[in-house]
DNA sequence: TTTTTGTTTAACAATTTTGTTAGTGCAAAT
DNA sequence: ATTTGCACTAACAAAATTGTTAAACAAAAA
């Protein structure tokens, strides 16, 4: 078999993700990562040698595909633009619903840690200096030809992140409202989906 | 003087709150925060006695301040439904404008911490409970009537905390953002609290 | 078979962090 | 003036956490 004798490596990775996801840096000890791992902390010095490169191998890949999985939906310039705008924030909330601890986890590190808050806000530049303004023109098009409502698409893309992304973020503190309310915590996933939805379409077209 | 002889006790509780809200709970280091004081760190055992005492007192404190913020406006019961759910988002954003690192402070400690996630979800309940029911009812009255689009109470909350809150807890990812797009993080957030009134007043009225 | 190479373990070491204590000084109460 | 109680310090102790090393082991190469 494969999955049995898999390496020590990757397994301590795993393991790491999860405890890091949990607990974030400080929170995450090495010697539970390597109990849950089922090594000896050794291993994790001898494969990673220290905890903070470790750490940096998740975080940085984290970063990447959350940082993608809200930017490149609003990218695919091949729909006109409404349906870019919904169907890109559709995109992201199914992104999120299927790794729903990854935007805390992330945006805490970021945020508690400077030379990750730069390496971030050097990554947005691209999107704040090339993708806003074009997007931000194509806007105004529609504005004009009566199509939608006046709005900087900064302010639409913070509304459509946070309308996304908090739910995640609190989702214990919603749990006992889930249970509730809804047979799954998928479909709360599904009538959050489409609140949001719903809710920037009207945000943004007229007559809804 | 008042301001000068300050007893230590508050200074080390000011200096905690602080080194806590910057880096957590894990982050935090008591040495960090008796030096922050400008106290011996036995002076921090010697009126907490721990770091897991001094903490309780902060978060206690701050978790219920933020709950409150966002259940208090919408318990105004002398004014209509409609006013008393604009007037109350409005009330809770100037809140966080005012507490902008509290709410991912709370939200992480909260979610981390086993004991204090069973505590929040038990102070929710009353409001699951009971506001909840009520203003459903409201809710549907003026549905009824035709003054309102058909939603959730809940979904309604969670748009309108996501819309206020989320901004604030990622507020230093946006900052090369406010300082292009605005002359102070002051008119940010004027333009935040109005964008996030307008998206609520169109996903709730008719007619917008 | 012997060597080489990389893996693994257990025990140890270093560092960081938290918590304690004995004793000093000082102010108010007796 | 002496005692009592509280604030305070410096040095110490304990615990937790991270990191290292020497030696055993196993698999593949020579």
């Amino acid at each position: 078999m494969d999955t049995d004798i898999q390496n020590k490596e990757q397994t301590i990775l795993i393991a790491a993700e999860e405890e890091f996801l949990l607990y974030g840096y400080d929170g995450a000890k090495t010697m539970s990562i390597a109990k849950r791992a089922g090594v000896t902390h050794a291993m994790l010095h001898y494969y990673y040698r220290t905890k903070l490169n470790l750490f940096n191998k998740i975080l940085e890949e984290k970063m990447t595909i959350l940082l993608s999985s809200f930017m490149n939906p609003f990218m695919n310039n091949d729909l006109p633009l409404i349906e870019r705008i919904l169907k890109g924030a559709e995109a992201h909330f199914d992104f999120l619903s299927k790794n729903p601890r990854l935007p805390r986890f992330v945006v805490n590190e970021i945020i508690t840690k400077p030379e990750m808050l730069d390496l971030i806000k050097s990554r947005l530049q691209t999107f704040y200096q090339y993708m806003l303004p074009s997007l931000q023109y194509e806007i105004d098009e529609q504005v004009k030809s009566g199509k939608i409502h006046k709005i900087d698409f900064l302010n639409l893309i913070v509304d459509i992140v946070s309308l996304n992304v908090f739910p995640f973020i609190v989702l214990p503190i919603l749990e006992p409202l889930i249970d509730k309310h809804y047979k799954e915590k998928q479909a709360f996933f599904e009538a959050r989906k489409a609140e949001n939805i719903k809710t920037i379409k009207m945000r943004l077209l007229l007559n809804q």
